[in-house]
RNA sequence: GGUCUGGUAGCUCAACUGGAUAGAGCAGCAGCCUUCUAAGCUGCCGGUUGCGGGUUCGAGUCCCGCCUGGAUCACCA
C-alpha cells in the first residue's frame, strides 16, 4: 500500500491502472487511453474509470475488467474505500479523509484556484476594447471589454504575466467626418455647453454628419447624378477627405479640432471604462502607429514580399495561402487597418517581451486577422503566426444586429444605468437594505446590477453568438449575477452570525463524518483550481460562470438542509462554519475572474 | 458563388472535448418562511439534439450529403 498525500488523487489512479494493465494482462497502456472522470451523480461513487478502452488488452467482458480494475486500485490506493461496475464503468469510492483533505487545502487560502506569477512567467499581451473615437461605447464593445478584462484575470491566475492593451482607433475618415460636422452645424457646443458626455456628444456630430451627407446625395441625384457620383462628389464628404489630408499633412488648425474632441471622448470613454471596471496597462494610438506600419509595408515591398500596382498601391499577394490579394497602401499612399495592425504589432513586440499575444476583436474579423498573421510572418516577425484571434460571436437583438443608423444601437451607458435602475426597484421591493445610508444602497444598486449585466454576458460560450433583448430586462433570479452574490451575501450574513454569537471559526476543518451534501460541496470546492485551468487553456470566462452557479446551487441546497450557527454539535458546527466560508472564498475568487464584485450584504 | 461558422425543451443557455438515463434557468402548474437573508428550496410539465447516411463497444460531439441562420471575401474600419 503506498500513500501519497499530496498527490491529486486522479493521478494516483491514473499511474495505477497502467500498473493495473500491466500486471493483470502483461500490455503496456498508453496513459491517454485511460480516461478518469467524475462520478456522475446518479451512481455512487466519486472517480470513475472508463473501462472500454482495455477490453481489447484484457480480452474479457466490461464487467469482468472492471471488477479487477476495481480490485487491483482498491488493494493498492489507501484512499480508495471500495468500488462498483455499471456497465463499462469503474466507479471508485474516495475515502471521506481523502475530501476532508481537500477542503483544508482551500480553507483559508485567499488565492485558492491561483497560480502564482513568478519571474520565469510567459508574458502575454491581451488587447481589448479597441475603440473608434467617433461614436460611444455599444453592447457590443461591452461584450469585447468583459471578455477582455476576464481573459486577462484567468491568464493571470493561470500564473501567467499579463499586459492589457488597448489600440485607439483615433484617426481617419470618420474622425473628420464627426469633426467637419462640429465645425459646419456645432455653434462651439461643448461638452461643458450642453452637459452632454464628450463620446456622446461626438457621436451626434457623426450622426449628423451621415444625415448631411445623406440629403446631399439625394439632392444631387434628383439633380441627375448617378448615385456612386454623388456619393463621391458630395460637398460634407469632400470636406471631410480635405480634412483627413490636411491632418495627415499636420495642418495645425486641424489638428487642433481633432485633438479637443478626442479629448472629449476619451474623457467620456474613461468614465464608461471606469463604470465597468476595466481598465488597460498601456494604450496604444493608431496616429502613432500608423506611419511604422507603412515604413513596415515599404521594407516588405523592397525585399520583395509584397508588390506595386500601375496606379502605386501596395498589394500582398496571399493566393499561395489560399487567400485573396490584399490592399497595403492606398494608391494615394495613405494606410489601411491592415498597415495600422503592423505597426502596433511591431511597437508592441519592441515595447515588451511577450510570449503570446491574444486580440479580442470579433468574428467578423477572422479574414483580418487570419491575413495579419500571414503578413507578420512574411515580414519575418517568428511569432506572427503563433498571435492569438480570440474570435467571440455578436450580440444580436431581436431584430438582429445593431444598427446604428436605424437606431437599434444598445448605448453602453444607458444599459448600465438601466440596469442599476432596476436593481435598486428590486431591492427596495425587498426592503432588506433598511438603515443603510444612501451612498451603500447605491454602491450595492451598482454591483448587482453590473453583477446581472456581466454575468449575463460571460456566462455564454464566447465563440456563440448570443441574443440580447432590451424589451425585456435581465434577470435577477435563477442562473444570474445577482443569484450568486446573494449567496455570497448570505454566506458573510451566516459568518457574522456565528462571530456575533462568540462563535470563534477555525483555519482548518476539524473531521467529521460528512453528510452526503457536505461530501458534494467539497468536491465541487475541488474541481475550482481545474476550472480555472480549463478557462486558461479555452479562453473561456464561461468555464468559471457555470462553475460558480453549480457551486452556488449546491451551497443552497446544504444551507436549507441543514443548520450551520444553529448546529448543537461543536465539531460539526465548526466543520460547517469552515465550509460555508471557504465556498464564499471560491465564489469570491471565482466571481474576480470575471470582473464581478460581491457584496457583504443585500 | 468561394471560405468560415452556428442549428439542443415555448424562450435564453449547458453538456468535463467520443462516454452511463442530454442538464439548468426563465415562462407555466403545485408546494415550503414563528428557526442562519424566500434574489432561496422542493416537486410536476416540457426533447426523434435541423434532416439523412457513415465511422465504433458508444455520436449532441468526428466524417459525407442535404435544409437553414449568420459572418466574410472592398483603395471601410
Amino acid at each position: 500500500m503506498t500513500n501519497y498525500p499530496d498527490m491529486d488523487i486522479e493521478i494516483i489512479i491514473r499511474d495505477k491502472v497502467i500498473d493495473a494493465i500491466e500486471k493483470l494482462y502483461s500490455h503496456k497502456a498508453d496513459p491517454n487511453q485511460v480516461q478518469i472522470q467524475n462520478t456522475r451523480k446518479d451512481f455512487e461513487g466519486d472517480k470513475t474509470v472508463v473501462v472500454f478502452p482495455f477490453l481489447r488488452l484484457s480480452k474479457k467482458s466490461p464487467e469482468q475488467t472492471g471488477e479487477e480494475l476495481g480490485n487491483f486500485l482498491t488493494g493498492e490506493v489507501s484512499e480508495i474505500a471500495g468500488f462498483n461496475v455499471v456497465k463499462g464503468f469503474l466507479n471508485l469510492v474516495i475515502d471521506g479523509s481523502y475530501w476532508m483533505n481537500q477542503l483544508n487545502e482551500a480553507a483559508g487560502d485567499k488565492q485558492y484556484g491561483f497560480s502564482p506569477v513568478t519571474d520565469e512567467s510567459e508574458l502575454v499581451m491581451i488587447e481589448y476594447s479597441s475603440p473608434n473615437t467617433n461614436k460611444p461605447l455599444h453592447l457590443g464593445h461591452i461584450r469585447n471589454n468583459l471578455l477582455g478584462f476576464s481573459i486577462s484575470e484567468i491568464m493571470k491566475a493561470n500564473g501567467n504575466k499579463v499586459v492589457k492593451t488597448n489600440i485607439v482607433n483615433d484617426r481617419g475618415i470618420h474622425i473628420c467626418k464627426s469633426m467637419y460636422a462640429w465645425k459646419t452645424l456645432g455653434n462651439g457646443e461643448t461638452p461643458a455647453s450642453s452637459g452632454k458626455k464628450g463620446d456622446h456628444l461626438v457621436g451626434e456630430y457623426y450622426v449628423k454628419f451621415d444625415q448631411l451627407y445623406k440629403k446631399e446625395i439625394s439632392e444631387l441625384v434628383a439633380g441627375g447624378m448617378s448615385e456612386d457620383e454623388a456619393k463621391d462628389k458630395a460637398p460634407s464628404i469632400l470636406a471631410a477627405r480635405d480634412m483627413l489630408r490636411k491632418w495627415e499633412a499636420n495642418d495645425a488648425e486641424v489638428r487642433q479640432l481633432w485633438e479637443t474632441m478626442n479629448g472629449w471622448v476619451y474623457q467620456g470613454f474613461d468614465e464608461t471604462y471606469k463604470m465597468l471596471g476595466v481598465d488597460f496597462d498601456k494604450i496604444y494610438y493608431e496616429s502613432d502607429t500608423y506611419l511604422i506600419g507603412r515604413d513596415e509595408v515599404i521594407r516588405g515591398l523592397d525585399e520583395g514580399y509584397f508588390y506595386r500596382r500601375e496606379d502605386g498601391s501596395v498589394w500582398a499577394d496571399l493566393s499561395g495561402e489560399g487567400l485573396d490579394e490584399k490592399i497595403l497602401l492606398r494608391s494615394d499612399g495613405t494606410s489601411v487597418y491592415m498597415t495600422q495592425d503592423i505597426g502596433t504589432a511591431k511597437m508592441r513586440f519592441e515595447d515588451y517581451d511577450i510570449n503570446h499575444m491574444i486580440y479580442v476583436v470579433g468574428n467578423e474579423q477572422n479574414y483580418h486577422f487570419q491575413v495579419l498573421a500571414i503578413l507578420l510572418d512574411k515580414l519575418g516577425y517568428k511569432w506572427g503566426k503563433d498571435l492569438y484571434h480570440f474570435s467571440y460571436g455578436m450580440v444580436e437583438l431581436p431584430h438582429g444586429k445593431m444598427k446604428s443608423r436605424e437606431g437599434t444601437v444598445v448605448d453602453a451607458d444607458d444599459l448600465v444605468e438601466g440596469m442599476i435602475d432596476v436593481a435598486r426597484k428590486v431591492s427596495e421591493e425587498l426592503g432588506k437594505l433598511d438603515g443603510y445610508s444612501e451612498e451603500e444602497k447605491n454602491n450595492i444598486y451598482r454591483i448587482v446590477a453590473l453583477g446581472a449585466l456581466k454575468y449575463f454576458i460571460l456566462k455564454v460560450d464566447p465563440r456563440k453568438s448570443m441574443l440580447f433583448n432590451p424589451e425585456e430586462s435581465i434577470d435577477f433570479n435563477g442562473n444570474t449575477g445577482p443569484f450568486i452574490q446573494y449567496t455570497y451575501a448570505r454566506i458573510q450574513s451566516v459568518l457574522r452570525k456565528a462571530t456575533d454569537s462568540g462563535l470563534s471559526i477555525p483555519e482548518k476543518a476539524p473531521s467529521i463524518a460528512c453528510n452526503e451534501k457536505e461530501i458534494e460541496l467539497i468536491k465541487t470546492i475541488n474541481r475550482f483550481p481545474f476550472v480555472v485551468k480549463e478557462a486558461g487553456d479555452n479562453h473561456s470566462p464561461a468555464l468559471i460562470a457555470n462553475y460558480v452557479y453549480d457551486l452556488v446551487k449546491e451551497f443552497n441546497q446544504f444551507y436549507h438542509d441543514y443548520s450551520i450557527v444553529n448546529e448543537t454539535d461543536e465539531t460539526v458546527r465548526s466543520f460547517r462554519l469552515v465550509l460555508t466560508r471557504t465556498v464564499g472564498q471560491t465564489i469570491k475568487n471565482g466571481f474576480s475572474l470575471l470582473g464581478i464584485e460581491v457584496p457583504e450584504r443585500m
